[in-house]
DNA sequence: TAATTTTACTTAATCAGTTTAGAAAAAAAC
DNA sequence: GTTTTTTTCTAAACTGATTAAGTAAAATTA
């Protein structure tokens, strides 16, 4: 039971190192006899070479190193894991390790880059992690990585694994209004960023091609926490607006809370108030009544991401920008107004 | 920018590998001079040291391996990211490199011993895995792990990272009798297991400590499902029987339910119907009203099992069995009656 | 001052595999 | 029956570090 090497199995075989190794990787040279032979011997000691000596001789690590930012507020942290399921998964069909390291706002890069070119990863998967001096470092040692879920600019050089939020925002604003809404509200960050703007384009390019009008008091822009939509929706109401017959949340976190709101204004949903939203936490499920909400694969999100770094580890060709399209996952917070 | 080796270094500096090894591991054997002059190179010229190298010469690869468990539910890998997070915090403090491997109900362990048997890691923190065969494999390879959170029958020998689910709820119903509740019914599964049994045993042992009286009906030992605590509660309601005024339930997953159920039969929480739980999910801030829950320390469990992991791998003495004590967290799910 | 110890440093072996170059044997071609 | 090619196999170099053993010089002791 002690560890067994490459040579003890060679003298245990009668044969060099050499061959043992060629059997190990499927190499010709050897005849079927010995092969079969040595096979045998090796399944009845139990030997698997060791990792370091083959990563040391290869020079490569058979390993991917996930990158995961580190939010402090839980909700955003929700689909961490199951992206790195995905990830997970990928990488065991095609032969890698994942390690992973968390970051958060107060990092440091030395430590990282110091695993990098000590060699410890073949590349680096990026989830949610938007650092651009980091990923230009990376671009500048030529270190293979994909950004997953990361909301970072697009660029065109970037090898990109994105959620389409755009496509999310419209497919939701027009399926509110393909269920015979017309007074459609938005609620949204506010937070200056290309994610925010094209998801509030998203709304604004279903509603137009809808013919549907926009209420300006019904766009709520508004700073991200547990509350907020809430009291956007405390105003409208204490405000005496009209109110819509429904919203569009461009998250789940959002429309919990809106949904609480509206209860406690005696608002019933949906028969008064439609909600839909994006993301489909697992909140968003058992809550009462269960909010419809745009929901995409996020597993698909780590496994592509994948995909697209093995292909660059391996110079082989692959698209920059992926896009994960969210679909309509309807449960019970939307009323059907064509009945 | 080409890739330096050790013998570059000792090249550049004039000095033998050895000298420079030493440098960088920190030895004696070199005097201040050289090897103030030789840092100064390794750092002007960026040099890393392999990791494979090192690794095989000192057989060890300051990694740890992280199996988790992936159930098809999505509500049970809630912690498990969180758990992550703990213990990669401790591995980075420690020098360690941290892997990950998902498991399910279909897996086949070869894999997993090979990549062992290849020394890809130092030792295993098995996050919910309960599987016995695997555990009594690892202690007849004497291969270093831990098992967190993993609701394994506690047999002395192996070394655990628990949470303790007596006292958690113990301590939920002695909080509701405090509160001035004398009628505290129980939901909590039903499948035999040591676990669910000393849950159990810590509301009855509450309630008689507080000289309470327990009853049957307001007993509900169920399935774990989406449903079943509201269906518990519908089958009190419809059956004519008293309602509790106060609830424990096993987990979020029951409370939320519960909550739901509690809020179609009229029944307002907290006013008449007072609910505490245990696990602290996501969800239960995000219904309304929030919910009461006994909270703990999610990342000190993995951060935990790190420092029991290291202890064993380094032969030091360690505590087999470590146990996270739950806090109730107030929110407003729980009258006081006492007022 | 000579003998001994300590310090500073190096050569060469070692970790456990892969791979190059080449030898011996077998098979195919002439 | 030779010559050529192919197959099978091996010795030895190599990956990039660590480390045991050993040497020369400096410092300490006698």
């Amino acid at each position: 039971m002690g560890n067994l090497t490459i040579r003890d199995i060679a003298r245990l075989a009668g044969v060099s190192t050499t061959a043992v190794s060629f059997i190990l990787n499927d190499k010709p040279g050897v005849s079927e006899e010995t092969r079969k032979r040595v096979k045998e011997i090796i399944a009845s000691t139990g030997f698997t070479p060791n990792v370091h000596t083959r990563r040391l001789n290869l020079g490569r690590s058979f390993t991917i190193h996930v990158v995961l930012y580190w939010h402090q507020q839980a909700i955003f942290n929700q689909f961490a894991l199951e992206i790195m399921y995905g990830i997970f998964a990928s990488c065991k069909r095609l032969g890698y390790s994942v390690m992973f390291t968390f970051i958060d706002r107060t990092w440091d890069v030395t430590q990282l880059m110091e695993s990098i070119h000590s060699k410890d990863c073949d590349g680096l998967i990026l989830s949610q992690v938007e650092d651009p001096s980091f990923i230009s470092l990376l671009q500048q040692e030529n270190i293979p990585f994909v950004c997953v879920d990361s909301h970072v600019k697009k660029d065109g050089n970037l090898p990109l694994v994105e959620v389409d939020y755009y496509k999310a925002s419209y497919d939701a604003t027009q399926y509110l209004a393909r269920m015979g809404h017309k007074d459609i509200g938005y609620i949204g960050s506010s937070t200056p960023h290309e994610l925010h703007e094209s998801t509030f384009n998203g709304y604004i390019d279903a509603m137009r091609d809808e013919g549907l009008a926009c209420n300006p008091a019904w766009i709520g822009g508004i700073e991200f926490s547990a509350t907020s939509a809430g009291e956007f929706f405390d105003s409208l109401v204490e405000g005496k607006f009209n109110v819509p017959t429904a919203f569009f949340c461009t998250g789940d976190a959002f429309s919990v809370n809106l949904l609480n709101a509206a209860k406690r204004h005696g608002y019933n949903v949906p028969d008064d108030l439609s909600i839909v939203s994006v993301d489909d936490l697992l909140v968003s499920r058992y809550v009462s009544p269960p909010l419809s909400t745009m929901s995409f694969d996020k597993e698909a999100l780590g496994a592509k991401a994948v995909d697209v770094l093995h292909a660059i580890i391996n110079d082989e060709p692959y698209q920059t920008i992926t896009m994960i399209s969210p679909e309509i996952l309807e449960r019970s917070s939307v009323k059907n107004l064509n009945k």
